[in-house]
DNA sequence: CGAAAAAAGTCAACATGGCTGACATAAATG
DNA sequence: CATTTATGTCAGCCATGTTGACTTTTTTCG
């Protein structure tokens, strides 16, 4: 098993590489990649819901969140049912730079998979979710869902909102 | 994709989970706990070898190592042939201490091999090697190659030193 | 209506673990 | 003997995590 342990250390150390060097650039770390990431996949979502899913502190979060704001990646709007609530959205220049960060790290495990045959996707993915705490696993797996489905229905619509 | 980048840092996450709370009760943080293991996993190596592995600066690498000697982790002894290195062992505190958080993250893989089925764990060592950079890949392998034979070598000797 | 709870933001202070650059010492090497 | 190598160390900086207290705005509920 040790094997796999330092295997698993190595490549995620190279895994999050990839965007670590486009976000120096922006004078931004990896936190900023993680908010934009999660805003990107859950358009609207409340700073709450960034909370729960970064597992930070509320002080951590508005750090990197003033700066994405201030620098004009994110946009912040009130809530228009309850008002007390800061719903979060990408700019245009915000998604151009988390749909970056997406390529980058999509292509490095497209590449693997390609390298490793044709059921590979399937069992990595697997295998990553059995790496997670079971009681973790579904509010995780009903997230991506959540996410996956909501972007199918930005880009691919049966019906428009008002045609 | 994005399905997968997430799972990889969902489970990454929980995956150093595990060690940190350990440490937390030894006031030591991430750093210690990568210091430790991979000098369990190489005894006798030099401090310059240390730093290949992790990639970071001897400031960095200094601060840890000397709170791991001064606590009785580890201990630095001058090379033989060479009187300038510092060659790092672990003490038998050290070695407890590093197998465990080996134990810890190998149960972990093990669970969940154990849900993937028979041939996971093949294939979950060549996914994480294929998500390695390709030039990392063969001094990484060769890294823990011969992490494995040394520790054989010092379990199951076919020949002991002087006897 | 009014009290309590919730969502968000903010401040001060602190810890960890990265970083740079410069410099010192001891020992090996040519 | 000059140079290089291995290590250690100092001072200081940055990113990102932490706690605890407090405010404002708004919603919710008795």
């Amino acid at each position: 098993m040790v094997d796999l342990i330092e295997l698993f250390f190595f490549a995620y150390r190279n895994f999050v590489s990839d965007p670590d060097e486009v976000l120096q650039g922006f004078g931004f770390g990896r936190a900023h990649h993680r908010v934009l990431h999660f805003v990107n996949r859950h358009p609207g979502m409340r700073v709450t819901d960034l909370l729960d899913i970064l597992r930070i502190t509320k002080q951590s979060l508005g750090r990197v969140l003033r700066e994405l704001i201030d620098q004009g990646f994110v946009d912040s709007r009130a809530g228009s049912s309850d008002r007390r609530q800061r719903l979060l959205f990408l700019t245009p220049k915000g998604e151009a730079l988390a749909q970056q960060f997406v390529a980058l790290q999509s292509q490095r495990i497209a590449r693997a998979l390609a390298e490793c045959g044709p059921d590979s996707r399937e069992m990595a993915r697997r295998f990553l979710v059995a790496m997670i705490d079971p009681e973790d696993r579904s509010p995780i797996e009903k997230l991506i869902a959540r996410a996956d489905q909501a972007a199918e229905a930005r880009t691919a619509p049966r019906t428009r909102p008002a045609g």
